[in-house]
DNA sequence: TAGGCTTTGGGGATTTTCCCCCTATTTGAT
DNA sequence: ATCAAATAGGGGGAAAATCCCCAAAGCCTA
């Protein structure tokens, strides 16, 4: 059985030097490349004949960053898994790490027998997702906090806008809200100020993106 | 240090009674209740005096189910965490048992050591997130497979719903596209018709629900 | 009690969208 | 070789949406 080929990409030098001490000390795994952002991987990757299974990402890179990197690496090694190694536990960055296709999302500050499991279960699993991932995906598809929301909106609107995102007419909302189609008129307007949108489907977009409305 | 008290909401008996029996086999767990729908559940809870600390909960059950019964848990009694516990593992429910605030999604096929796994990490955590659970949210975030998408729409449709789908009025989307306004009015059609929607908001709509366009 | 916000409504004009109708070329499949 | 799509385009009209303007009642707060 072949060892499992593992590649860190980290611009933290000491960092990343101490964790391909780690890595090579697990049994089945060898390290077989260090670079120190996207674009020296990108040459690494293109002299070194041994392609790695697995590679360990940062986010934050100077030239070229995680998010761009595994791009790239989509694009071109799309067998390779990569597993986010960050000290951004932001919810944001998660999710676009995992959308790319991350296989796991990792803080920096785990203890190295998670690392090891993470290695494996990505190995044969093909992914490990940790409880912060979850969590920052279970945000990503429940309401916003009631009370956040009626910070910047009045009832009325948010049952107008509720109603703007759906397939009916103004006309059809005036008369579901008891309103006259003016008054309609108005809470558009009003909101569409606010929201800095031009159009209907700016209105929606943003309610949806902001999880005012859940689709 | 008291027991935690688990209540069981399930309609088939004999599996109801070889949980109750498993989980008062559990140190520090014991169950104090069974119904056999939400509807019994809300009758049991009117009377008894012992407030549950956790639910396991069925979906597939008769009168009342278990999201109609989360979605009363909720209303009623907020503290109480709810573990769903289904043979059901479409992606559609499960995600809409987490939106309504499941602590937790098991199948029933679970070996018993998970099931007090789950136990204790509710009690202790207030969640418990399985793999499934965070397979189906990924999902819920990532664009469906292209190949999917390009057996229902052309290549144009799709160039045309992504332009769609944000805050632009046709004609930008025809110069964008380097089309007349007029070809636009015809995708917009075509498109119309085949998703059976009424207006540009109903096709956004779609397009993003069904992961073609990703927000 | 004055100012501000929400809610409600209207006038009027301009765009945009929607919904039919129609044609023609190209390309791929049967 | 023909038929079905995809692609591109057009005419015309009705309906909706957008974008200004404005007024007034109600309610809370400073």
């Amino acid at each position: 059985m072949n060892n499992c080929i593992v590649g860190v990409v980290d611009d933290h030098v000491l960092f990343a030097q101490s964790l391909q001490g780690l890595i090579n000390s697990f049994d089945g795994f060898e390290v077989a490349f260090m670079a120190r952002n996207g674009n020296d991987l990108i040459g690494k990757m293109s002299q070194n004949s041994k392609v790695p299974d697995i590679i360990l990402l940062d986010i934050n890179m100077p030239v070229m960053n995680g998010f761009e990197t595994l791009n790239w690496l989509n694009e071109n090694h799309p067998n390779i898994k990569t597993i986010t190694l960050s000290m951004d536990d932001e919810e944001e960055t998660i999710i676009n790490m995992l959308k790319a296709g991350s296989k796991g999302y990792l803080l920096k500050d785990i203890h190295p027998d998670t690392l090891h499991l993470a290695l494996t279960e990505v190995l044969h699993k093909g992914h490990y997702y940790t409880d912060n991932v979850t969590t920052a995906l279970l945000r990503g598809v429940s309401k916003k906090d009631e009370d956040e929301i009626q910070d910047h909106f009045s009832q009325r609107e948010l049952e107008f806008m509720e109603l703007a995102c759906s397939d009916k007419t103004y006309k059809q909302i005036a008369s579901e809200m008891c309103l006259s189609p003016k008054t309609i008129d108005n809470y558009r307007d009003t909101l569409f100020r606010k929201l800095e949108v031009r159009s209907r489907i700016g209105l929606v977009l943003y309610a949806l993106k902001n999880k005012i409305v859940i689709n």
